[in-house]
DNA sequence: CACCTAAGTTGTATTTCAAGACCCAGTCTA
DNA sequence: TAGACTGGGTCTTGAAATACAACTTAGGTG
């Protein structure tokens, strides 16, 4: 039987942003922290694996490598408007995170401009009402022969 | 000097959701799509890998396995409450993907029970509004000594 | 009886990852 | 001016994860 693969921007987007590390790394430019070290240090990522995830998301144009000083030449790491997009990613798997497998205090707390702490809601645009289970129909999708 | 990492919920969740397979797996799941051979031609995982990732997902009490046929004994994966919310993280990765990575039409599309074709934001819970870069400000985080 | 389906498991080859040492260019400190 | 330090990596080596195909189990179909 001829396998068929679901064509679905899921995997693309994971292929971007879903090595281990990726996210982490992702989360680290998010705190404001953009220098290899600090990065590597907080994630906890081996500095080979960090500088190839790294050099993965510059490619993709996620990230942007910026030199803040010439001499020596040293580079930070920030978010292309791609990048910046991925807050609403960051946001939901942290929520689903503290909801669901961190134990105790969340680790992180955040603050929304609007004075209030951070929790959110994914709503449809159109209606503005939260996505529940069950209510999307699938109405279409593409397939992909494997390579 | 001493290394920190960083202990946050978007790890955790990750630890979960985050390797390879774990959310197409899913995404076959909330596709409708439940039974193992169905899975791993859909997402084109081998067999030993997908196995083992459905017993990750199982054990951590995202997905439940059930059985739906006597004889033979026949299993399938359904989703549990914390599999469910696991839709906004789906989504939110779908859009970013859809808007950043892949290129051409969307490979799939979806319907809100509203009528609308999916579209999401993600609106802070307190005010409504969408979420922005630069509208979050981090209050505490925690620090965790690796082991 | 041979073949089929579903849901895996097993064996082996390949790839990736982890940990730490090392490198380089420039800077600071004694 | 030697020695240590900083930032941003690369290299080496061994461990772990992954891919692929074949096999298994338990029963069903023609």
């Amino acid at each position: 039987m001829a396998t068929r693969v679901r064509e679905c921007s899921i995997a693309d987007a994971l292929a971007v942003i879903g090595e281990r590390w990726s996210l982490l790394a992702l989360r680290e430019v998010f705190f404001g922290v953009r220098r290899f070290d600090q990065i590597q240090r907080n994630t906890g990522a081996s500095r080979d694996i960090l500088a190839t995830r790294l050099r993965t998301l510059v490619g993709a144009g996620v990230l942007e490598k910026v030199q803040y000083e010439q001499h020596p030449p040293r580079y930070e790491y920030v978010l292309t408007d791609a990048g910046r997009d991925l807050q609403a990613v960051l946001t939901t798997v942290r929520e689903w995170g503290e909801r669901h497998v961190t134990e105790g205090e969340p680790p992180t707390v955040w603050r929304h401009s609007c004075g209030a702490e951070l929790a959110t809601r994914t709503v449809c645009a159109h209606c503005g009402e939260e996505l529940r289970p069950g209510s999307l129909e699938l109405i279409r999708t593409r397939w992909l022969e494997p390579a």
